[in-house]
RNA sequence: GCCGAUGUAGCUCAACGGUAGAGCACAGCUUUCGUAAAGCUGGGGUUGAGGGUUCAAAUCCCUCCAUCGGCUCCA
């Protein structure tokens, strides 16, 4: 007999060589009925496993987050099988599991198609109806080779396995794949599941390798969860800053300028009112603003270290038959201001600021909206300091950047260390003290990070920021870069209190990144639906009929005096269509008038997100929406 | 850049070898209205661009451009 402890603590015996299904029979047929896998000490397991000690055991349901994860994973073996069944030419590459769902790569010359989808899914129905049992196969490294000679995807994987035993799994008519496991009882157990799209992967994520098909799919315990799966993706759809930002008239882009957004009046509203809060904030934390010039001689960036680390990135062009190049960072601006004059250890840290517009020749295939342009807004900062200075300025910046961040509702961060990539200037001494001042930094303020091994800049390491939204999606958003390579480069110096040059310390730092990926970021964030604070109508005027037409003009003109950003729906619509195009336009509020309010001198106040409508002096509107504006409140009250 | 898909009126879409349509939006007129879309009339398209096949192309083929979903890359 085994003796086995259950996760509340409770030991039950159990005969020799009992699988865990046995044991969860034994428990209850409510958990013999849910169980997926099991886990004997600690190590996932198929269900079908023998206890052969006594141990530690915990039966994985569907509510258990690997156990979905098993769930799903099976569920790809069966959609490759399905696959194999209808394109037996088709070789399997890799089929993991990824957030929310699965995917697996496929060689095959022929391209499946959206349309092959619900062949794909009706083959899968066939298997998973079948119920057919998943069988585990092992065997050494040595007799999985023989076995998968000729395959180069599943030898490749074999040899990349780790440990001397190999498995692979079946279920039944012939499949079989190489894999780890653990897997689901049976087909019949891989959940509700969907394809969801089909895409071109480069075997190992590298460019030279052959491109793989990548299908991919998404599988829930119930129906009812995969129905919530894809009411959150048309939720994300409905957000989407592309079509948000052209129903609102907020920006847009066109087939003349791939890449560089246009931004229109009402983005404008939001981009300044971005601008003015960046601008006080920074004035509090004692930083200054200056402006760079968007294209600089073509040698600058042989100094710098652009052209020989970033060159692929950059746009040319001539002046004069002079060799110039578009800024892609405005990095090496900022060291020729800094050496416009000298400079003393005692105006140190000096933080210097600049809004710079960047030009950065992207991929065309990677264009996304205003999260992915090839011209950007940075908010850009340079802080020049001694080297005792690095750890402070490094946690000012960390404040600043939090404070900010919460002003427009983002509570949720992850913080993520990027070490030395392999195209890198500097010393590996240089390097090596620039991430430990980095790493200190934020061991001080006691921040939870991550580390992200070589995915520095090419000039020093850094810390990102990431956001996540009420969808709960991560944006990257700020960074701090510590450089000690780039004033070298450009000889910037300092009198130090021994009266002697030194080379200060540069941070290079952004908060919100850039401003047209945050604005995007802001409008998927608040669907659109802008706090009053950056709402381009702030309020409009809606006369009931054309008689109220005059006192709507005056109501407006109480506002506009006020500061509130006004306007008056003029058109001979009735009061319905009106109030429905607000709601279109997204305005935090519209005052309804009529004869009533004329007389009365009050307006009907509409508030976004609510149903009820109240009466209210004009006054008492004016004062409430300048405290709200004041206040940069998130929600409407 | 690579793989796949898609480009038809300002927007969302129909027509799928045989005279390009609808809804919304826009303009004019009627209605003057009390809380999520009144009615009538009208203007608007070398069907992304270029080439080819055909008596005939939005529709079939080729090249390019852009967009979308991914890969790689990244603020």
């Amino acid at each position: 007999m085994a003796k086995v402890t259950l996760p509340d603590g409770s030991i039950l015996e159990i005969a020799n060589g009992s699988t865990i299904e046995d044991l969860a029979r034994e428990i209850g047929p409510g958990l013999a009925k849910a169980a997926l896998a099991g886990r004997i000490d600690g190590r996932t397991v198929d269900l079908s496993s023998p206890i052969e000690s006594d141990a530690r055991i915990e039966i994985i349901t569907a509510k258990d987050p690997e156990g979905i994860e098993i769930m799903r994973h099976s569920c790809a073996h069966v959609m490759a099988e399905a696959i194999c069944r209808l394109w037996p030419q088709a070789r399997l590459v890799y089929g993991p599991t990824v957030e929310d769902g699965f995917y697996y790569d496929i060689d095959l010359d022929e391209p499946i198609r959206p349309t092959d989808f619900e062949r794909i899914e009706a083959e899968m129905q066939a298997i998973a109806d079948a119920a057919r049992p998943f069988v585990r196969t092992e065997m050494s490294r040595t007799e999985a080779l023989t076995r998968m000679a000729g395959d180069k995807y599943k030898t490749d994987n074999i040899q990349r396995a780790q440990g001397d035993r190999i498995s692979f799994y079946g279920h039944g008519d012939g499949f079989e794949d190489l894999c780890r496991g653990p897997h689901v009882p049976s087909t019949g157990r891989v959940g509700h599941f969907k394809i969801m799209s089909v895409a071109g992967a480069y075997w190992h994520g590298d460019a030279t390798q052959k491109m793989l098909q990548r299908v991919y799919g998404t599988s829930w315990p119930d129906k009812k969860q995969l129905t919530e799966h894809l009411q959150r993706l048309e939720e994300a759809r409905r957000r989407d800053h592309r079509v948000l930002g052209r129903q609102l008239d907020l920006f847009s882009f066109n087939e003349a300028g791939p890449g560089f957004a246009f931004m229109h009046a009402k983005g404008m509203i939001i981009w300044n009112e971005i601008v003015e809060l960046w601008r006080s904030v920074h004035r509090r934390y004692g930083y200054e603003e200056i402006r760079t010039p968007i294209i600089l001689n073509e040698e600058l960036w042989h100094r710098s270290g652009h052209w020989d680390n970033y060159k692929e990135n950059m746009y040319f062009t001539n002046v004069d038959d002079g060799a110039y190049a578009i800024k892609p960072m405005n990095c090496p601006g900022g060291c020729l201001v800094y050496k416009t004059r000298q400079h003393s250890y005692r105006e140190f840290p000096l933080r210097v600021a600049e809004l710079g517009l960047v030009h950065r020749h992207e991929a065309s295939g990677v264009m996304h909206g205003l999260f992915r342009v090839r011209q950007f807004t940075q908010d850009d900062a340079h802080i020049f300091c001694t080297p005792d200075q690095i750890e402070s300025e490094v946690v000012g910046v960390i404040n600043l950047t939090f404070e900010l961040y919460r002003t427009f509702g983002f509570d949720q961060f992850h913080i993520e260390l990027s070490t030395k990539p392999e195209k890198h200037i500097g010393s590996d001494e240089i390097w090596e003290t620039a991430t430990n001042a980095l790493e200190q930094a934020l061991r001080h303020k006691g921040i939870d990070y991550t580390i992200n091994e070589g995915d520095g800049a090419f000039y020093g390491p850094k810390i990102d920021f990431h956001v996540r939204d009420c969808l709960k999606r991560s944006w990257q958003l700020g960074t701090i870069q510590l450089d000690f390579s780039m004033p070298e480069r450009f000889e910037l110096v300092y009198t130090d209190s021994d009266n002697t040059e030194k080379t200060p310390v540069m941070i290079h730092r952004a908060i919100l990144g850039s401003f047209e990926r945050f604005l995007g970021i802001l409008i998927e964030h608040y669907a659109g639906a802008m706090p009053m604070w950056l709402a381009p109508e702030q309020v409009r005027v809606l006369p009931i009929s054309e008689k109220t037409n005059n006192y709507a003009a005056t109501v407006r003109e109480r506002l506009v005096e006020a500061d509130l950003r006004a306007a008056c729906d003029l058109s001979g619509e009735k009061i319905g269509a009106k109030i429905a195009r607000g709601h279109a336009d997204k305005l935090p509020y519209m005052l309804v008038v009529g004869p009533r309010e004329a007389e009365a001198g009050t307006v009907n106040l509409r508030t976004r997100g609510r149903a009820d409508n109240v009466d209210m002096r004009l006054d008492d509107f004016v004062e409430m929406g300048k405290n709200l504006i004041a206040q940069r409140r998130i929600e409407p009250v």
